[in-house]
DNA sequence: GATCCTCGAGTTCC
DNA sequence: CTCGAGGATC
């Protein structure tokens, strides 16, 4: 090797420990050292020098953090320890019902936890073998995530290489997110260009490492903090956890500064009112604060439930709350022709988004809380979606003409509004001569859990109502090509794509089409009752009403007689289908108009007729979903349950049998808690089905 | 007649 | 997700 390729060496490695050295300082400590103008000199020099010398270029240096070549997808990486999801407390008595689990569970005394601030950024994992990043995912669903290599080596605030005595495999936890400074100074510069604004710093996060261009994700100002473990091979663990999070802060790492250790719950409420009152100074946005238990062999005793460790909880803020003014109170028309009072907001930004609309339910409700239009409200974001008006903050000018009056005809048809007795809402009695119903009804007729048509959604029914090419479902499959490419914004091809997504929904279960149908009432569940009852549209629409009325009451005579005798009851005849939906159900399929779009359906669909014949493996059972599924749909789920012969119910009670559980919180597995409920997780209920089939 | 359980309907934002 | 109302049950 000659001399200056030697020199070189030297230099290039001098300068790839001096830039590791200044991210260091800048993203661990918080303490810069080099102004940015002495980092880009050096970066520029090591440049130089491995563009001279390719073979000195090294795959943790720094240079190769600018980004490589875009890629077509993410691969995915199977995590080799799961990257488990957190229980969640909102309140004190739920933080205290953990603090008590954790003491029942044989724990003397306060109880220690490793506290820190609850990111809102995104979860990522980290892995380093024999000191180096080789890999980096997202969390996904926590058994497997994207692979993010590329994006996550562009960011600085992650070592390519670890300081020394960094164990041989050693996969590293934490949270990417934006500073919202840095987060401000990035949608200037998106502004400036022309380009999309991010709506707050965790989407800006998620958007700049979702990136299939590592480029793109290089110019994106993304902070990295660890908080926790993987996958670890060649070392001991320490005691405790804030031990390993100094581990964690000496091998390089950036950890958060604010973390700390208290003492029982005490301490842990003392922690979260102080991070709570810092939060609007912190330098990025943070959700709440985690506790874990800090003793590691607790931990290890403690152990998990379905997806989340027990030693550990998060402490969310009270969901943020916002003023601002509503600047006029509109109705809107549903599929029933209930008439929904909306709320048009003063856009403001609470948790996250902005919120320029809220429901307000209905008439009472106005009047229990009071609001005018010009009222000054408090806004908030209730279970962290759906934008609630809490209530009036300050009167606005209160003229007359801002008291909120239920019309009296419908905005829309101009039919009389009817509220009847005893019922909270007031329904336009205009039926299908409203075109807010007619659109609502096509809507609803096509959307997912009905016929399913991809690509019939509100712009194209709205013109293809108002435009008079189609009126009822019924006119849905006499569509031509050449007048749907008519539409606006819609050409050849995507009026081909929907004629086919039209075609398809043809043959869909008698199930399916019974709910598409819209009838007052009849939800997905009373549809496959029906469905399974009559076993064919023909059938259902001959049916003789008050004969299966009087069937159903004497069969429910006999078999409360039969129970009596402590006998096994016959299965009910139509379940769930009382007096009131079977008068919807007689009033609907009287109607000539009705009869005239079923029949011209069933001849152009040919719904699938059901065949008697049921599975009985887990027949009886009663089960309530919640969650994700890391591997399964929801519906999927669903379906697999009710084909064994087991019913899925939307609520948990005292009947539930199983809660299968995706995540980890929620008010249903507090429910099923409370009752005592069994609560099993996808991999459980596999096990279950399986145990079952194989034991019968 | 009371109570518990379930389902249906409406809803926001990206 | 939440509310309200219908249905089942005692």
């Amino acid at each position: 090797m000659n001399a200056a390729s030697d020199q070189a060496r030297k230099r290039a490695a001098f300068l790839r420990a001096e830039l590791e050295r200044h991210n260091y300082r800048y993203y661990a400590l918080d303490d810069p050292e080099a102004s940015d103008a002495e980092y880009d000199g050096m970066l520029r020099e090591l440049e130089k020098i491995e563009s001279s010398y390719p073979h000195l270029r090294t795959a943790d240096s720094p240079t190769q953090r600018v980004g490589e070549k875009p890629l077509r997808q993410f691969g995915t990486v199977v995590h080799s320890v799961p990257m488990l999801s957190l229980l969640n407390a909102f309140s004190e008595s739920e933080l205290a019902a953990f603090n008590r689990r954790i003491s029942d569970s044989g724990c003397a005394g306060n109880i220690e936890y490793s506290a820190e601030p609850k990111f809102d950024g995104l979860a990522v994992s980290l892995r380093y073998e024999n000191g180096e990043f080789v890999r980096g995912a997202t969390r996904g669903d926590g058994a497997s995530g994207e692979d993010v290599t590329g994006n996550l080596r562009t960011v600085r605030a992650i070592p390519l290489r670890l300081r020394n005595g960094a164990p041989s495999i050693f996969e590293i936890r934490g949270e990417v997110l934006m500073f919202r400074a840095e987060f401000e100074a990035l949608n200037e510069r998106q502004r400036v260009n022309g380009e999309k604004e991010f709506v707050n710093p965790r989407n800006a996060a998620a958007g700049s490492l979702r990136q299939l261009d590592p480029r793109v994700t290089a110019v994106r100002p993304l902070r990295f903090f660890a908080y926790g473990l993987g996958e670890v091979v060649g070392s001991e663990l320490p005691e405790s956890h804030s031990a390993v999070l100094d581990w964690l802060a000496e091998l390089g790492m950036p950890v958060s500064v604010e973390r700390a250790v208290v003492q029982g719950l005490d301490g842990a409420l003392r922690f979260y009112r102080s991070m709570d009152s810092r939060r609007a100074r912190l330098a990025f946005d943070i959700d709440g604060v985690v506790f874990k238990v800090n003793s590691l062999a607790r931990q290890q005793e403690l152990g998990f439930v379905a997806r989340a460790p027990r030693f550990a909880i998060a402490y969310k803020f009270a969901a943020e709350e916002a003023n601002t003014i509503i600047t006029a109170i509109d109705i809107q028309v549903g599929r029933t022709g209930t008439l929904t009072p909306v709320a048009r907001l003063e856009p403001v930004f609470v948790g996250g988004v902005t919120v320029t609309n809220a429901t307000l339910h209905n008439e009472d409700e106005i009047r229990r809380k009071d609001l005018w239009a010009g009222d000054t409200v408090i806004v908030r974001r209730a279970g962290d979606v759906i934008p609630e008006v809490v209530g009036v903050a300050k009167a606005g000018p209160r003229k007359p003409a801002d008291q909120f009056v239920m019309p009296s005809e419908c905005p829309i048809c101009k039919s009389a509004v009817i509220r009847l007795d005893g019922e909270a809402a007031a329904r336009c009695s205009g039926g299908l001569f409203c075109v807010a119903q007619r659109k609502q009804a096509l809507l609803h007729f096509a959307s997912r859990r009905a016929m399913d048509i991809e690509g019939l959604g509100e712009k194209i029914v709205d013109q293809l109502v108002d435009r008079k090419l189609a009126d009822s479902p019924a006119d849905i499959y006499q569509l031509r090509v050449k007048e749907i490419a008519l539409l606006d914004r819609l050409g050849d091809k995507s009026a081909q794509n929907l004629i086919d997504s039209i075609n398809a929904s043809r043959g869909r279960p008698l199930s399916r089409f019974i709910f598409a149908l819209g009838i007052p009432g009849i939800g997905e569940e009373a549809a496959k009752v029906l469905a399974r009852h009559f076993h064919s549209l023909d059938s259902l629409l001959l049916a003789d009403w008050s004969a299966i009325a009087e069937e159903k009451k004497s069969n429910q005579r006999a078999n409360a007689s039969r129970k009596r005798r402590g006998e096994i009851a016959a299965p009910q005849i139509l379940e769930g289908i009382g007096p009131e939906l079977m008068a919807s159900l007689e009033k609907f399929l009287a109607l000539a108009q009705n009869r005239e779009i079923i029949h011209a359906l069933a001849e152009s669909t040919k719904p699938e007729e059901v065949i008697a014949g049921t599975a009985t493996v887990l027949a009886g059972k009663t089960f309530v979903l919640t969650g994700t599924l890391p591997n399964m749909a929801r519906d999927q789920a669903k379906e697999m349950i009710e084909s064994l012969g087991a019913r899925v119910s939307s609520s948990v009670s005292s009947k539930t049998d199983f809660v299968l559980a995706g995540d980890l919180s929620g008010g249903k597995l507090e429910t099923a808690r409370a009752l005592g409920v069994r609560i099993i997780d996808e991999s459980g209920f596999m096990e279950l089905i399986g145990k079952i089939r194989g034991g019968t």
